[in-house]
This record gives C-alpha cells, structure tokens and sequence, in this order.
DNA sequence: TTGTTCGTACGAAATTTTTCCTACCTTTAG
DNA sequence: CTAAAGGTAGGAAAAATTTCGTACGAACAA
C-alpha cells in the first residue's frame, strides 16, 4: 500500500529535482532520471544521480522494485501530499500561515499573467457555487 | 538609494530566517536579531548570527550602519521585491509557473481555514471589480 | 585606573549536501 | 568465450552552509 504521509525529512534542492522528474514521468530507472537532469537542467555524472536516488531510500522519500537489475524507483509519498506539506511549509514561513497575503503577492505579480487571472477568478466563482 | 532589484544571490534557510526578522522589525543590530532568533526558533551563538551577517553583506543581501560602533543591519532589497523573487521561483519549480495551479492546491488543502478562503474570495471579488 | 561587559573580525571546525572515482557484477554483441 | 556496455554499491572528495572559538578594541562602572 502507498504511502500518504507526507515526508518525514524535507527533501533537498536536488532531491526536489528527482521528485518532479518522477512525478512528471512516473517510476523510472536511475538511467532515465539522470538523462532527463542532463537534458532539463544541468551536466551531471550518472553515478551522482545513482547516489543521490540511493540516498533518497535510505531517508525513505522514495522506494525502489530491485527485482529486475535495472531497479526502478518510486516516490515514497503522492505527489499532492509532498506538494502540499511543501506549500504549507512555504505559506508558514513566508506569508506566517496567510494564504491570502501570498495569493495577494501573487495577484499584485506583474508576471501573473492575464490567463492566469482568469484561471484564479473562475476557480473562486467554482468554489462559491458549492 | 535603496536597492529595489531582487537579490543576485538566492538566500540561504538561515539567511531567510534573519531576512525576516529584519523584515518584521526593521533594521536591527546583531544582538537583537540573535535575541530574536533564540526566543523565536532555536539556540544559536551570537557570533554564529554576527558571522552569517557580515556573510550577507559580502553577499549584498544586506547593508549595513557602520556609523555606529554597534552597527545597524539593513535588507539590501525591499521585502516585497525578494518576497515576490522567492514566490516566482517557487511557483516556477513546484507548478510550471502556474499560479492558478498554486491556489487549486491551496485551496484544496484542509489546513486552509474558513476564514482565510473568505479572505480570498473577497480579493478576487476586488479585482473583479477593476 | 582597572576590570567587566559588549561589540567586531576572522579563521577554522563541523555539518550538510553534492559530486565523482573505483570496484565489481550482469548482460549482450561479436 | 570474450570484450564492451551498462548496471549497483560504497567510500571519499568537494562544495556549500552553519557554527563557534579566539583575539582584540571600545565603553562603562567601580
């Protein structure tokens, strides 16, 4: 059965990364990850990626199916619940809790753009319907 | 004249920490920064907070008052400019740069009061208007 | 004056995070 | 069979971040 707890240890930078390639690709190969960090981001050597997801096991934010040679790795926990321990953490020590002050941010954002006006405005008017 | 372009540099976890105490109570000497960061959230030397200042000047996150023998501590941008920096980052690397992607889970988060979707109701309602 | 308190400067240690080298095993092409 | 390609494991180095000890000067009370 999957985890649903969010994560016990808060991932690093480059933890970060290897979750949203897992998250965006699904359970993949160590291969997989690290060509994707070449292409998407950065040079990085395949054995610093293997270590990386290595670690990841040990501090149980992923797991992994050994029983093929090419091990495939997978998040430990769902994608919306890391999201959402991690926005919660973000909220508490920027906003201290206010998701409407970081909403506000974010609306008085030149870089919101008009779309994403819209998109806000009708997830509201949604949300005052129920 | 202040500085109003974000910070070249990403502040660190223990960077932000002091950021925001200087954010909440304005400039500040090291002592009171250090007080604050030990009432506030853990037991640290007060030559530990010296240090990660004068690391900060080097780093134009902050300026500072020599003019005095205890010097005055200043943010080098405004709150609102790194804030703003930091959220884009954020929503850039958790949610493809979608802010509206941002506020769904936000809003779908149990931890979301009453109050505080009421608030955002409100300012979407605002903006609406405009 | 003198010693205690409080300040800065700075080097270095400790810790955390990231990277990569080496060894060795399995699979596969020739 | 053999060599090459590709996989894992693990130690150690490198880099980044955080912490603190020591030195030393200024202010101030006795």
């Amino acid at each position: 059965m999957k985890q649903e707890n969010p994560p016990n240890i808060e991932p690093t930078k480059s933890e970060l990364e290897i979750l949203q390639v897992l998250w965006e690709h699904g359970p993949s190969t160590v291969r997989f990850v690290n060509d994707c960090l070449n292409e998407q981001k950065r040079a990085v050597q395949y054995t610093s990626t293997l270590k990386l997801m290595q670690i990841m096991v040990d501090k149980k934010l992923l797991t992994r199916d050994e029983s093929q040679m090419k091990h495939i790795y997978i998040p430990a926990a769902e994608e919306q619940v890391t999201k959402n321990f991690l926005l919660e953490r973000f909220v508490d020590t920027m906003y201290k809790g206010s998701a409407s002050s970081l909403l506000m941010q974010l609306l008085g954002n030149k870089k919101t753009s008009r779309k994403e006006l819209e998109a806000i405005k009708e997830l509201v008017k949604k949300l005052d319907k129920k």
